[in-house]
DNA sequence: TTCCTTCCTGAACACTGTTCAGGTTAGTAT
DNA sequence: ATACTAACCTGAACAGTGTTCAGGAAGGAA
């Protein structure tokens, strides 16, 4: 289709569309370099290995989370913060899992719990830094849950899709945040 | 080593051991069939798929966990359950991500689920059910990263090994706990 | 001795990520 | 216009992956 040559933000481009139409098994990098018409080899002059790519996906993705107005207070706040991640998470195809891997790799996607971080107005750093990171693991859980059901609903088995996951994590985080709330007072 | 037959157990404790001396990344079927001195192929007679052998692998590290003494409430029993599946996740290499993966793909590890919902001992089950999967997901969440950074730290990337970790979990639990107790009052 | 279940072989298929020596293209400087 | 240089790509290969399948061997039961 485009015999033009490519930049490194065309290739992340491809990737990302190619990754919402096959999911992220299917995301190989003869498949990638196929949609760009291109040899599999030349996207390693791009990005020096598929986790470095699957890195810039995730981190397009945690920078996909829209800026949250400032809430009434810390805890809606945070609150909304969270949501935002989630809302970011199931905008792409297996959001959760590639944002998972990169973060458990620490390849980045760092910046998804700094700023959960930054909105949890404590002086006790490191119980807010607790509490932070249990509200991404949260949030990364469930809605890996969430995008894995939605795939093996998707190819027939149909299970009970029980829509109990969303409420489910907004429950969750309102426990840390009344639990937060309740031990610095 | 092994000339004699196997059955489907030995395969199952084969690939545990294999597990924990090269990780999960490098546990193929080609190195577990060598291990017991066989072709790839003759281990599809006991495992549909790789899947399949890694959801009994999952069941067994799940299973691993101790079962808990009745603590003085329901809270202490909860903690204890989730620190108990701690401690099997982390008795096993890559344990939290072999059952994270599996209870993604819902070949298994519900039992984890079950255990803890369990003694979340409060009439709304509805709530408890929340508060056991956030809870799930906390601990999953912060043992998978816990491990890969045991492998990161053994692989020389030294980075900052903080040893912050297993405290940041109990942390989390006991959050979810108190904001539970204050919700039910 | 025949039969049947259990377990395995050997070879192949269709993929995967990655490397590398070498080629082309385009733009800049002389 | 010519030479140079950086950006980008080709083509082929390497070493590995999970999985399938027709067939063979072993051992107990009838």
């Amino acid at each position: 289709m485009n015999a033009s040559r490519h930049s490194k933000s065309d290739v992340l481009q491809a990737a990302m569309k190619l990754l919402d139409e096959v999911g992220l098994p299917d995301l190989t990098m003869r498949k990638l370099a196929a949609t760009l018409d291109v040899q599999p080899s030349a996207l390693y002059w791009h990005f020096a290995n598929k986790q470095s790519l699957l890195a810039e996906v995730s981190n397009t993705i945690v920078n996909f989370a829209k800026p949250v107005s400032e809430g009434r207070n810390w805890q809606d706040t945070t609150l909304q913060t969270a949501l935002a991640l989630r809302d970011a998470l199931l905008a792409f195809r297996d959001g959760a899992e590639v944002v998972s891997s990169t973060l458990a790799l620490g390849l980045g996607a760092e910046s998804a719990l700094a700023k959960i971080e930054s909105s949890v107005a404590i002086s006790n750093r490191q119980l807010a830094q607790a509490a932070a990171q249990s509200i991404l693991f949260l949030v990364l859980g469930q809605v890996w849950h969430e995008q894995q059901r939605m795939q093996a609903n998707s190819l027939g088995i149909v299970d009970n899709l029980e829509e109990t996951g969303t409420p489910n994590l907004e429950v969750g985080i309102r426990l840390i945040l009344q639990g937060l709330t309740e031990k610095v007072k």
